[in-house]
DNA sequence: AATGAATGAGCCTTCATTCAT
DNA sequence: CATGAATGAAGGCTCATTCAT
């Protein structure tokens, strides 16, 4: 690929997650090529569709938001670095309103992006979750991926289709009510 | 209100309900008429705007939903009917994906939404945590309107706006994962 | 026909009138009837199709315009009660914006309209006409039918079907310019 | 701007002044894209809204006619050159119907309308006067503007603002009645 | 290869007209 | 008879997509 058509490419997918935050992935496609500067048929040549260049873009921050757990590792305490990711985490599923449901609108284009998605972030989160585990901070029972989709379910869609997990996420925020009736808390209080 | 106009009225609003769930809040007008059987131009004489269909449609969940929590607090035990609330409320959030933007918006007709929302569901949440609470289940100091938002926000919107909220979410979430290090929950494991 | 009926009947031509002036004569039918204050069923029952509505209030402007020819007849000098109707009756014509166009749309209920409107103006004018000529005061070979459509197709359409008689009221303009080249008139200079 | 697109802008303003003067200004879209063989996307993209191609519609023949002055001026004697222009004024104001409701309904985009026509036919006008003036043929009083304003008011709009105005005009055709009381004109008679 | 002009399908909305109440 | 609720055809407008330049 010669350099000026990376660099378009680039300039696309990064003008596509501005407008997807500000307008939504149903924003126009024009709007997205004035944001990237180049014309509607560059646009089109790269991503033959909207899906194509929406699961660009969701894979574009995956990584990006994967990446960051090793920072967080290298700079923190275990059980800092656990939360500062799942924060981070969670700003990344908070741009991706709307996403939900392209994203199970049966478009062959998405078929791969849960994949992708639990390929990246589950070892990222294990071994942020193991660190901490190894200094008794947190319990070593908790899956990594399941508490991906309680945080990213959570925001990115209700799982109409698994009830049973909504109850165990239920479950989680009563026990946390329960334990606190019998504990005297040092973290912060609320919620 | 002649019969018939109230029964349209019904017809498009139970229609709403089903085709935003099924297709998103800003599905064609005209699959809305044909899903309640009615002209476009009865659904527009009706609710002149999408918003106010929307807001009239959310205002029914709402109160649907709410109503619910005194059959749970008449049929069950107190953590029960806690429980059991929370899972139909957050069935009720699900199927506002797409919502929480809209409900941003500016739109007047969404004005007074929140204030309804809050009206009808703390003091519904706020029994069944009294209740529970008096058993000694859970602790009495948590906020209802606060678990609302914990639990719907994560659902509806990424609170851009509030951060230390995200964090104290995740705070309920890592609290639970330490409280389970130093304990042997009876509750089910997992999340 | 009932009382009522007939109140009914009058109140939609005065509001027919007010709404085409305000709004021109393709008007929403029921912006009509709200301002007679009746439903719009009312409405349809006495006129049909909107070309009736359009005839009738036609029909009825023209009477009052007429009769007025009486009026001034009978308060002022001739000259002045020439000069007077004639306003008057641009002042009708000015109200009928827009009709021309409906007037040569070939409906049927315009068929009649023509030849009433001369019924009834060409006699009061003409009365008044042989008046001023009977003093002295304008020449009396001018025709009264000819003066009506001179003043009225300039504003209310214009003729394209009969270029000679544009070229006619070019020519009394003209016809005024030059004359004023021999005369100092007494009356007011301009146009 | 692109060949192909210089010849579609040419095409739809031909196409709306035909589809203006057969249907009036507010022919539906599609009929002036149909009209001008292209598409409405096309249409609107120079044209986003209905009064911008109506004031562009509007200019162009503006410009037309203005220019045609020259030509009488120099095929003509200066009385016929200023009577055979006054016609072909009268023609332009002729297709104007409807126009005038629209000019004066506050839509920005005919804001200049006014400026622009009288910018390009008062000295149009003024200098066939002037040329006839120099004969002798008229007097050299009367202003080009007044002149433009009473052939074209009368046509385009009634002057419910300044009676004066319609008091002037009646004003001159009395005079041209009166005159001829004295005078034995050469012109044809009528009007 | 890049551009953006052209196209037209499709959705929104209004409103004339009918007809149940 | 009066009313105004319901209908749906029709027109406005946007925007995805194609394709000439």
């Amino acid at each position: 690929m010669r350099a000026d058509a990376r660099r378009n490419e680039d300039a696309v997918l990064e003008a596509a997650k501005i407008v997807f935050a500000r307008s939504g992935v149903d924003a126009p496609v024009r709007e997205i090529a004035l944001q990237a500067g180049v014309g509607v048929g560059t646009l089109y040549r790269r991503f033959p569709n909207r899906a194509e260049l929406v699961a660009a873009v969701f894979r574009r921050e995956v990584d990006a938001c994967a990446a960051a757990a090793e920072d967080f590792a290298a700079e923190r305490a275990p059980l800092e670095a656990l939360r500062g990711w799942l924060i981070r985490y969670m700003q990344f599923v908070a741009t991706k309103q709307g996403l939900a449901s392209a994203l199970y609108s049966g478009d062959p284009a998405f078929e791969t992006l849960p994949t992708y998605f639990r390929a990246r972030f589950e070892p990222a989160l294990q071994s942020l979750m193991n660190a901490a585990a190894e200094t008794g901070e947190i319990g070593a029972g908790a899956d990594a991926y399941d508490l991906l989709r309680t945080v990213g379910n959570l925001c990115m869609v209700a799982d109409a289709d698994s009830p049973c997990r909504s109850e165990r996420m239920v479950g989680l925020l009563i026990d946390g009510l329960r334990y606190r009736a019998g504990t005297s808390s040092e973290s912060e209080r609320g919620a």
